[in-house]
DNA sequence: TCAAAAGTGTTATCCTTACACCCATGT
DNA sequence: ACATGGGTGTAAGGATAACACTTTTGA
């Protein structure tokens, strides 16, 4: 009954001659501290391989033969997918994530596979990721993996715009967006280049989209101003500017997606509450919200907002170490679930100056 | 340079044993003709499991013995990841599907990838399926799936809301919630499912929500109103009650994966515009809508919105076969992309009453 | 006393929603 | 004539965004 029937799915899409598909778990785990957003990395030296494995893709000789030059990079937890013991993909980045980091995380879900081949993988293998998104309030971590928690902006500086807009903007990003655009071949090219740079940069007149995450990483990593440590990809290519951390393989790629999905989730499912505790003030309420957007919010109207949206109720106790006065805490009001078809955090952009105006 | 090398990623995810992790590419191709949403399906016998392969994993006797029961049932069109032709993921999957079906889609997205155990492989091995959305206008459609457009609601009934609320939710659906309620065995169980069937289906004040698609078909799937051809799960468990028209192993799920985020879409991205000709009349427009989210809306104001929103723009050209007083063609704006953070198609519930007054 | 944070009140504006009504064509 | 679909006007109500101001603590 197990053999002698022919399954085509299985047929046609396994191996050809000796090649195969391997198939990995990534977690992109997302707390915050204080204004800070962090996210679990992980030191894996052995893991990287900055070498074309497939030599039908190797266009570029590459210059570091050592493995010296990307070796040790950080990356976010990766585990294997156990065939056997995890009944789903789920429960299977749940067990390697508790052995590699101790953390149990809450919420967790599936982001994106990654398969594109220039991936790393032995003997031409097909290397495929499944990344999850998990939030988490932030803990001790310990574990084989050697975890440590690392502020998500360093790895994509490019988006944290709650201080003004990021340095790196005018200083790196726009100069590199104009030659790029300026060095297009054709008319139709130009247009193409301008279009692209306008809605994810927000040039000239568009607006800034604090949601086109990936659309931005993209660009970058087209213009040579991020490199991935993968083959094919010289890490020199980028003439010497590299802007933000880089990462190991394509993970600041899967960083960016995970990023984007956040903000996106943040205005219509209640998902900031994940990264804080039971009961809170609503001040650390909108550093999580502001951490993750990369906006400065408006706090009153933040304040009304939330209430008037039902989405906390007070707790009647008071959180005194403030730095002021002293600040109700709240808690998640569950029943919002039921009463609004989707709820989530206003976010409506303010400027430093509407703080307060003493005086 | 290719070889020698201690690959981790590699090393501890393949292979226990003689198990491995076979992977393969879904597409659920959407189209709309007049004012039905429609997916490609193909029927593929021999790809069809119906028992248990895992040994492990049944936990009821199969009742079929024979391979006719579920062999036959139509499918989504799934193809092989050919990990050596294939650079992406996504150029795979348009290659064998213009082979399998003949078509050339624009419009592609990552959908989701299902992975748990129980899905069709052979010999223990795990199954792994990518699924991916794709838009495209209606084509004719040929080739060695012999792919057929199915009505999308044929399979998730439910969701079609647009001649008030379907009939099956009265007759079968609530009822059995309501068995499913009183049936818990604890106070905290029944506020659980109480408050879980509040929010996938709107009973008691809370509202609809057109986009809580996967929450239902779960749902509905737990308490055995939709079957599922996968090992461990008996298509008799239904209870000879079963909604909805049926598919292969877990492509209903997959179907309405699609339609959650196709709906999530619809009102922040221009995605409907990828369902119509360049030119189009407003109310082919507000079909397109109409068809994917499920519900009718406002005419007169979805057509003054989407002109104020400048999502769209006149063409001069005269559309006269409407039936009624011909119609201007319009066309996509594409400039919106650049001028508007997320634009879409804003979706205002309409009744039928307010279609016109003459009087 | 002052800085830092918590909180309240008020207003103009825009968007959403609803309703009423007229126009042009085919049968 | 009337059914069908196209198309315009307007007004109430609510949400948003901006601004001004008061309160309570710790250093």
């Amino acid at each position: 009954m197990t053999d002698g029937r022919f399954y085509p799915e299985m047929a046609t899409s396994g191996n050809r001659g000796d090649v195969g598909v391997t198939v990995g778990l990534n977690a992109i785990v997302v707390a915050v501290t204080g204004d800070v957003p962090r996210i679990l990395t992980v030191r894996r030296p052995l893991e990287i391989a900055d070498h074309p494995l497939d030599s039908n893709e190797a266009e570029t000789a590459p210059e570091h033969s050592g493995d010296g030059a990307l070796g040790g990079r950080e990356g976010v937890p990766f585990g294997p997918l156990d065939p056997v013991a995890d009944r789903t993909l789920e429960l299977g980045l749940r067990r390697w994530l508790a052995e590699q980091t101790g953390i149990e995380v809450g919420y967790l879900e599936q982001l994106y596979t990654f398969g594109d081949r220039g991936r790393v993988a032995p003997v031409g293998n097909r290397f495929l990721s499944v990344a999850y998104l998990a939030l988490t309030r932030e803990v001790e971590v310990s574990g084989s993996g050697a975890p440590i928690w690392a502020p998500w902006y360093s790895y994509l500086p490019w988006e944290d715009w709650r201080d003004g807009p990021p340095a790196i903007l005018g200083k790196h990003i726009f100069p590199a967006l104009q030659d790029w655009i300026a060095s297009a071949s054709t008319d139709r090219s130009w247009a193409q280049r301008h279009e692209r740079a306008q809605i994810a940069f927000g040039l000239g007149g568009t607006p800034w989209n604090r949601n086109r995450v990936l659309d931005r990483y993209e660009l970058l990593f087209e213009i040579g101003l991020v490199a991935e440590a993968v083959p094919g990809t010289d890490s020199a290519s980028t003439h010497g500017v590299e802007i933000g951390r880089p990462m190991a393989l394509d993970h600041r790629r899967i960083v960016a997606t995970a990023l984007e999905r956040l903000r996106g989730k943040l205005s219509y499912r209640p998902v900031a509450f994940e990264l804080l505790p039971g009961t809170f003030t609503l001040l650390r309420l909108q550093q999580v919200v502001e951490a993750l957007s990369g906006e400065r919010l408006h706090k009153q109207n933040f304040r009304r907002l939330v209430e008037q949206n039902r989405l906390v109720e007070r707790t009647g106790d008071i959180e005194v170490r403030t730095g002021g006065r002293p600040a109700e805490l709240f808690r998640f009001r569950r029943e919002v679930l039921r009463e609004r078809p989707a709820i989530g955090v206003v976010i409506q952009r303010g400027r430093l100056a509407t703080e307060t105006h003493n005086g």
